[in-house]
DNA sequence: CTGAAAGCGCTAACAC
DNA sequence: GTGTTAGCGCTTTCAG
């Protein structure tokens, strides 16, 4: 339609009267430019609304970028491979832009293994990282040696509030309770009992678990006893034993499980004390957490997505060291709803 | 690691002993080129497994891309309004790498009208097409005309076997209804009439709105007595009439309704002969049916992401375009379900 | 048929 | 403080 004919900074410097070199000054805030100039050269980017060509940029400048990635060990849980899984497809994405993405594994049960690498992190001199902030005190102290470093800091998975990252990724967690609510109460059996645990390695993340048990409570509300307990993922045969008492109460007719990898330890209890009548909810695709699904051991899971959130994670900071992009906030995923007739299609499509 | 420097043309130039002009012409197969400096062009291309920087690439060549968008009109159905809201944020991606969308719009209810728009964008000649292949004859014609002028060309939401399009966008409609039928058998009641309704424009959907039908029965077995009916929603009154008398059937418990504009209509009557008892699964988030989701006269919506469908096909055909890229021949989209808990995250997410 | 050279829009080094 | 200019890697004339 309107030859709008793309404005250049050649463009914008004709008609502010300087010369390419103070546009892009301005542009970039870097050396020094005069006052007045200045305001200038911003009036004419303002009423032109000129928008920088990419890849001219990219292609001009030839530093390449470094961004760090801060999460646990991906062969201590899936949930994390899944997370590091997102590493890949990125890298395809933006490698011919000179990204390089330098992951940093920590012992998903050890807060003094996160500190270990979070300082490796730091000596590495990223551009920019990206962090599950696991550890709640260790993470604090990261993100004042960025702040001091300039180092921008994208967070995931795990939100930390008095932490000012460039952007928060993840989901609303009391909300994704509420849906755990909805999904158990569907069928509506007259067993009224509800249990609902949270099997977790470190005692850090049990605030945030919580979050998700007050939205159940809520959403449910007092039609249903519910019970929650907290448990130890460590010592499973002790588990074993809570577990299968509390799976045996005579009007116990749901299951909520808080993580993903609780989910299959509570599927694989509940099928061997044959409670499998039992309605089970819990999180995540993780390929023993499929199988349960398909069995019909687990009714739903609900996706947190951790692919993508990595993906979502990378991409933001790379589009703000790139591209001095404004990142949200905050970006929450959509609370997937994953049952058995659909898994399939989140399987297989590439897109999500 | 590897400091594997970027090779460029001018080292395969050099390497081969010829200019840069001559790799670029048998890079793209363009100009002539002598047989035996082909040959050896291609050899060093292959040995050092030379990868073009798509940055310079589109950077050097100035030519605007033109494709073209064929859809319903926006106006006739919100369906396909929210499948146009899809070019906006598609043209903020592409349009620095000189994209231009035209869309063209035909009558949902006239195959004469899809010619006729069809006649319009063969005529303004573009690089590419997405198209949602509505009425089945007049697009077998249009493909003929695209194979012919050798423009690629996305179907979306609609499958035509015959078709050879680069990429087909869209869902797996019989597991769509397979997942129709696991949500409309959660709630288990005694009431096991479900009733399928068809509610569509022109019957050349019909055989797309069977899949999921079939879907449906298939997942729902001979335990529930299904009973499914085309009707033209155009005669507002009769349907009325007729939808009215199938509500009141005393042993329907559940309701399936195949189409996004179907399912608010379907919801309205139910609400109307106050029949909110019955469960109702329908598709999309229009306005009308979150309205209906939000009041519990539709228990789930099956989401279809129109939006989605249309960024993904542009993106995928520029990409094409630009980068040459290989597409998928299908690109499948997760069956997203919909309930009152989780909408509002879908609505939130902009990563969505 | 092939080579040389002028861009594409931006960055960054250098000169004044 | 500000302007000039040489690239970045590729495309696309234009000569010959």
């Amino acid at each position: 339609m309107s030859d709008n004919k793309n404005i250049r900074i050649k463009d914008i410097a004709e008609m502010a009267g300087v010369s390419v070199g103070t546009v892009d000054r301005v542009i970039h805030k870097r050396g020094k430019v005069a006052e007045e100039v200045r305001k200038k050269v911003e009036n004419v980017l303002q009423s032109t609304g000129y928008k920088p060509n990419l890849l001219a940029r990219t292609l001009g400048s030839k530093k390449a970028l470094k961004i760090a990635l801060l999460i646990p060990d991906p062969k201590q849980d899936e949930y994390w491979a899944l997370a590091e899984s997102g590493v890949k497809p990125s890298l395809e994405e933006w490698s011919q832009y000179g990204l390089e993405i330098a992951p940093n594994f920590f012992d998903l049960y050890e807060s003094t293994s996160f500190a270990t690498s979070a300082k490796e992190v730091l000596s590495s001199k990223p551009d920019g990282v990206i962090v599950a902030p696991i550890f709640h005190n260790e993470s604090l102290n990261l993100f004042a040696e960025l702040d001091r470093d300039q180092i921008p800091y994208v967070l995931f998975n795990t939100n930390i509030p008095e932490a000012q990252p460039l952007s928060f990724i993840g989901q609303d967690l009391y909300q994704s309770g509420k849906v755990g609510g909805e999904l158990l109460s569907l069928d509506n059996t007259e067993k009224k009992g509800v249990a609902v645990f949270h099997i977790h390695e470190s005692i850090d993340n049990s605030v945030h678990l919580k979050a998700k048990e007050t939205g159940l409570r809520d959403f449910l509300g007092t039609a249903y006893d519910i019970e929650s307990y907290d448990l130890n993922h460590v010592n499973s045969g002790e588990l074993n034993q809570i577990v299968s008492k509390i799976l045996h109460q005579s009007d116990l007719g749901a299951a909520f499980v808080s993580t993903s990898q609780g989910t299959n330890i509570i599927a694989t209890l509940m099928e061997k004390h044959n409670c499998t009548h039992i309605k089970l909810v819990g999180y995540d695709l993780l390929a023993a957490n499929l199988h349960y699904l398909e069995k019909g051991v687990i009714n739903f899971l609900i996706n947190q997505n951790p692919k993508r959130m990595t993906q979502v994670g990378i991409s933001h900071l790379t589009n703000h060291l790139l591209f001095h992009k404004e990142l949200p906030r905050e970006e929450l995923f959509p609370l997937e709803i994953i049952s058995k007739q659909n898994v399939g299609s989140y399987l297989n499509s590439r897109i999500h």
